[in-house]
DNA sequence: TAGGATAGTCCCATGATCGAACTACTATAG
DNA sequence: CTATAGTAGTTCGATCATGGGACTATCCTA
């Protein structure tokens, strides 16, 4: 018999499933220079581009560490560094043209995983899981 | 206006937030010197004693990994490595008791952390929410 | 306009990660 | 009962991730 497990460990076993998945996906199609840190700041870029610091809070990580991860995603071709013409201290990051190939693909594997995880649970559960996890967020997520 | 969020990522938000609050314990508690990464292969310690590989495959990652997270928790006085009497290949990795003073310590931040997740969802939509992780584990965790 | 706050960077130390190659031991085919 | 194939764990070496501390340039406010 398997003993219960916590709730957030039950949630970061799929969460972590759907990551890897995705992960291989974008390796599969020839990406194979992104990282997992670096699609997770990447997923906090806006169209119009976005502070660094913005970056480090979204993906909760330090101000260096997201320098550091911008510096890799720059020299590989997917980001930008373009002045703020609205403050000279800063800078915004923005996506190139490479990096916006990836986009539909993601998207595309993260459908096809929900679309999975809807034909296990029944459209009703599935249902209930995401109200109850949007919920959640309330108290969980530090931004917004 | 808040987009939708995919399913995944909702849990992540939620499974980083009791992850953190948890290591945050453990700092406070004094334990400054175990990281997130060594608690999680950590979980995947069975009473007994544990081979490294499994600790490996639980914690997904590789075995060049687990062996390092295993020497510095070795290091720091939480597990010992000791022969497995059945393969004369193997060592089993067993906690200290250094390292199990620290178990009730994360199993009541748990605790805290389900109640008030309990609180904020209801106890119906928390059962509900408990229902449909514990289904899609089936198809999303790699071991059992 | 001076002083404090903020954006981003650099330096640096440590941890996490894994491919490849290695040693020691086990298991199995003949 | 040996040869050999497989397994458990380790070591080496490289790269990425991470954040503390300190720094420069710029902005904001009293």
């Amino acid at each position: 018999m398997e003993r219960e497990l916590p709730t957030s460990l039950l949630m970061f076993i799929a969460s972590r499933a759907a990551a890897d998945r995705i992960f291989r996906t974008l390796q599969d199609a020839g990406f194979t220079d992104v990282t997992i840190a670096q699609s997770r700041l990447a997923m906090g870029l806006d169209p119009g581009g976005t502070r660094l610091s913005v970056l480090a809070d979204r993906a909760q990580i330090a101000k260096q560490t997201a320098t550091a991860i911008v510096d890799k995603l720059e020299r590989a071709g997917y980001v930008e560094r373009v002045p703020d013409p609205t403050d000279g201290r800063a800078r915004l990051v923005r996506m190139t043209a490479r990096a916006e190939a990836i986009i539909p693909l993601a998207r595309a594997e993260e459908a096809r995983i929900e679309a999975e995880w809807e034909a296990h649970l029944g459209p009703k559960r599935m249902a209930q899981l995401r109200d109850a996890l949007t919920s959640l967020r309330e108290i969980t997520d530090p931004y917004r």
